[in-house]
RNA sequence: GGUCGAUUAACUCAGUUGGUUUAGAGUGCCUGCCUUACAAGCAGGUGGUCGCUGGUUCGAGUCCAGCAUCGACCA
């Protein structure tokens, strides 16, 4: 027996705790052991541990909540795998300065204590995320629940390091790359960000050995010249010719070094002569390679100046020593001018600090021979991108792929599995045998733990019963900025190790802004707080009006207003609900199969054709990533097809004396909200789970674990459909009518409506709804019937409706709502004109085309007439 | 500099292989309503030479080219 006390508005708070709880204890958040269900596998794209959710973790994980709910409901073996990622970086910078606020300092406690301060970190912040995604209702399955530290997901890492070094695809190497000085460890090229900055382009004169000229070089890094070994022309500069071979003497340092010819130099860049520093810049680097040119590296981890460089400058920081490189060089009137420049100048991802390009040893990954498979899978369609447009970006790193940094100077993370032992090298997951052996200081890229995720959460390198159940996995959703960081190095991953695709589809989400269009960041403070929302409006209202306006892989911009929307939407279905609730009986109505069609009526039939239809159209924006299409088919059946217009006209029934009729109505409008309910509950699981069990019965299975609703093409009805048009358009016009003439709403009025047979069949059938939905209390309808005097008018579907208004009528406005008619009509009459009295459209469209203008053409021209007439008897 | 997007109503956006009335929705605005589900609501209405210029076509918001503005990524 339904409960019909239900609240007059939503309460969020009410229910959603109860609900989640029930369902995580229920065990529905995990897959069950039958194996003959076809899998369907998310894994969550792990937040950092200590991070705290944000609006776009709320839009990437909702959209996985409803692609595993709707994925659960239709009886697939679903597993949504979450968890956590260390963050290397982050989390070391984090607690680096926690300590540091405490007055410790990292390097003095050593690597043991530190990570014991971390760990204590991660244990403290590490939970706040996961609570937040279950305040959000996220339909994980928490028993499975990985972080990339844990013992056995660091032994996978550790075994991948190893194979890639056995099979020779890691290596050691002496490179320029790119230093954090404030982080003070290595980083890999895409963790770099270029920002673009005004600065400036220094001239300065360079005297050349013996001669009582000079060379003039362009710079935007005047510091670096204390590491210079070499100038560069362009072979083909007949300007500078005549100077290769010879040398010029370092102002400042009063080393000699060579004038060379390279074609990497450009001639129309600042003079066309420039300074080489191989040690800070990886093209000067690769050129000091070409011609044997010293290698001095002038700077110190932080940053500061080393003891390569004249006293003066030592210690000092680079942009200390910039400018007194500058005004060194003015004193000796070397500089020669300097010119606004604006480069583009990399920071560090994590720390903002200014990357330094710095000769170093590091651990690489060689990327070419993993690059071409991941391409290949690609292309092939094997893995697919939605939206396919990523395939581009995709393509293009693969393709100019360059080797992978790996190695941070961090603690926190996993440490590099090589020891050393004088000139001897051992790599392994085992400690090597014997004395004297000393472990790699360094740890790995996070990355080079997150590429293993879909992998090494299933169980990787073990052959677990998870990883032969759900690897491959189904989905990926994420967002673009993470395709080379992430999802091209899974699909490489995935591939190399267990050759096989990582997953079958990757689902790019649009990125969060601001009304100004601004990134949502921390740092702007734009960013809402998704636990406020959620607060405010309820998680349903967050999830449902943030997915209703984020149309696939478009950039989305933020208003609460939107999330209100959302709320108003559940408002109005849990009104629905409650309107049903309160016009059943005592039990529960049968199922819809326990009626016959013949005794269904035309609204039921209507309802039920629009019901499967939107069924239809929900799972085909489904089958193409379109989530928000799928939500907002609901949304518009539910608020206009259902609330507006069946709901409307059911009142006939539910309220009337037919008992039979009454309870036909009683089991649509149940079957319909029971429909609303699924289509629903992947986006909206809280509210629709709620009002479920107001009419589930105790041995039912809740709705999280009920079955997705099958299309049923026996209720496609599309003749009932047009029947059913005529008399909601009538209706319409009706109350446009009523609106324009100010009659009061209150006021009941009555209809003749001059029509063809059939029409005056189906409105003569249907008059009580149309009495009720347009307040008409006497109906009278006929081919031929006469118009009464002082009476509004409209033509509709070809019909003549008219409305004695006696004493009512402002004859004034009603010549002026006709004529603006008449007018509309002429306007598409020309058009339709203009079409058919073109000789070629008439030959050259197909048929069907060209039929229906002549049929609109006809009936515009019929509609004008009437309308014509009417307006000639008001004037009269 | 290269690549990829975006540009449709006051605002936020749909518009799927070119044709279904003169381009739709939500919000806002205007008018009237507390009508026995819902004022977080109902009914009706106002509002747009689809960024610009060409081209292809019988027909272009939709396809092509160029331009402008904004954005992202890469160098």
């Amino acid at each position: 027996m339904p409960d019909n006390n239900l609240d007059k508005i939503y309460d969020p708070s009410h229910v959603e705790d109860k609900w989640y709880q029930q369902w995580d204890e229920a065990g529905t958040f995990q897959p069950d052991k039958d194996q003959d269900k076809l899998p369907f596998t998310i894994t969550i794209p792990p937040p950092n541990v200590t991070g705290i959710l944000t609006i776009g973790h709320v839009l990437n994980n909702t959209v996985q909540d409803v692609l595993v709910r709707r994925a659960r409901m239709q009886n697939r073996n679903t597993l949504w795998l979450p968890g956590t990622d260390h963050a290397s970086i982050a989390t070391e910078a984090k607690v680096t300065k926690s300590l540091k606020d405490q007055k410790i300092n990292k390097r003095e406690i050593g690597r043991d204590a530190f990570l014991g301060h971390a760990w204590d970190w991660t244990e403290n912040y590490g939970g706040i995320i996961i609570k937040q995604l279950k305040k959000l209702g996220c339909s994980c399955d928490w028993t499975r629940e990985k972080f990339t530290m844990d013992d056995d997901y660091s032994k996978s890492v550790l075994e991948s390091f190893v194979r890639l070094y056995d099979d020779g695809l890691i290596y050691r190497g002496e490179r320029i790359i790119n230093w954090d000085p404030v982080g003070l460890t290595a980083l890999s090229d895409e963790e770099v960000i270029y920002e673009e900055s005004n600065s400036s382009l220094w001239y300065f004169k360079y005297p050349i050995k013996d001669s009582d000229s000079s060379v003039i070089v362009a710079t935007t890094r005047p510091e670096t010249m204390l590491g210079d070994t070499g100038i560069a022309v362009n072979p083909e500069d007949i300007r500078y010719k005549h100077l290769i071979g010879k040398s010029v003497i370092l102002p400042l340092v009063n080393r000699e070094i060579p004038i060379f010819a390279d074609s990497y130099v450009d001639k129309d860049f600042g003079t066309g002569c420039v300074k080489v520093t191989p040690a800070h810049d990886p093209n000067d680097y690769d050129m000091g390679q070409r011609h044997g040119l010293e290698i001095i590296n002038i700077m110190n981890p932080d940053a500061t100046l080393n003891e390569k460089v004249p006293e003066p400058y030592r210690d000092l920081d680079r942009y200390k020593a910039r400018e007194a490189v500058i005004n060194d060089l003015k004193d000796l009137e070397l500089l020669v001018k300097i010119e606004d420049y604006v480069n583009n100048v990399g920071h560090s991802e994590r720390t903002h600090a200014v990357v330094e390009p710095y000769l170093s040893k590091q651990w690489f990954v060689k990327m070419e021979p993993l690059a071409k498979p991941a391409l290949q899978v690609v292309n092939e369609g094997k893995v697919k991108f939605h939206p396919q447009r990523w395939e581009k970006t995709y393509n293009h790193w693969l393709e100019n792929i360059r080797d992978w940094c790996i190695s941070r100077q961090l603690w926190w993370g996993h440490r590099i599995p090589v020891w050393y032992r004088g000139d001897e090298i051992y790599c392994g997951l085992n400690d090597p045998e014997g004395d004297g052996w000393v472990q790699d200081e360094d740890v790995l890229d996070t990355w080079f733990s997150s590429w293993l995720w879909p992998l090494a959460t299933l169980g990787w390198p073990d052959e677990t019963d998870d990883l032969k159940n759900f690897y491959p996995t189904s989905d990926l959703v994420t967002g673009p900025d993470i395709i080379f960081f992430w999802v091209a190095r899974m699909i490489m991953a995935g591939l190399y190790f267990k050759q096989d695709i990582p997953f079958e589809n990757v689902y790019f989400t649009g990125i969060i802004r601001d009304q100004k269009g601004r990134k949502m960041s921390k740092s702007l403070g734009n960013s809402p707080d998704p636990l406020d929302l959620i607060a405010e409006f309820g998680a349903d209202a967050l999830r449902v009006g943030l997915l209703i306006i984020a149309p696939q892989g478009n950039d989305i911009l933020f208003n609460e207003e939107q999330i209100e929307h959302g709320r108003n939407f559940m408002n109005k279905l849990w009104n629905s609900a409650r309107f049903v609730f309160m016009n059943l009986d005592d039990d529960l109505p049968g199922e819809l199969s326990s009626i016959s069609n013949e005794d269904l009526d035309l609204t039921d039939r209507w309802i039920l054709s629009k019901l499967n239809h939107t069924i239809q159209q929900v799972d085909q924006a489904y089958d193409k990533y379109r989530m928000n299409e799928a939500v907002k088919n609901v949304y518009d059946f539910t608020r206009k097809d259902f609330c507006d217009w069946y709901i409307e006209f059911s009142k006939v029934r539910l309220f009337g004396d037919d008992q039979k009729s009454r309870n036909t109505a009683q089991v649509v409008t149940l079957h319909v909200l029971k429909t609303i309910l699924k289509l629903l509950h992947p986006y909206a699981p809280f509210i629709t789970e709620e009002i479920w069990s107001h009419l589930r019965k105790d041995n039912q299975p809740l709705l999280i674990s009920s079955s997705w609703p099958q299309v049923d093409t026996s209720y496609f009805f599309d003749e009932i459909e047009n029947h059913m048009k005529i008399i909601m358009d009538l209706i319409s016009s009706v109350r446009n009518v009523r609106t324009h003439l100010n009659v009061p709403p209150g006021k009941m009025a009555s209809l003749f409506i001059r029509c063809s047979k059939e029409q005056s069949l189906i409105l003569d059938r249907h008059r009580e709804y149309i009495g009720r939905l347009a307040k008409i209390d006497k109906q009278t309808t006929g081919t031929d019937l006469d118009k009464p005097h002082h009476s509004a008018t409209a033509v509709v579907h070809q019909m003549e409706v008219f409305i004695p208004l006696e004493g009512l009528i402002d004859l004034d406005k009603e010549v002026q709502r006709l004529k603006s008619q008449i007018e509309s009509l002429e306007g598409r009459i020309k058009a339709v004109n203009n079409k058919l009295n073109n000789k070629n459209f008439v030959l050259r469209a197909p048929p069907h085309v060209v039929e229906h203008e002549q049929v609109k053409q006809s009936n515009y021209l019929e509609n004008l007439n009437k309308l014509k007439d009417n307006l000639n008897s008001l004037m009269e």
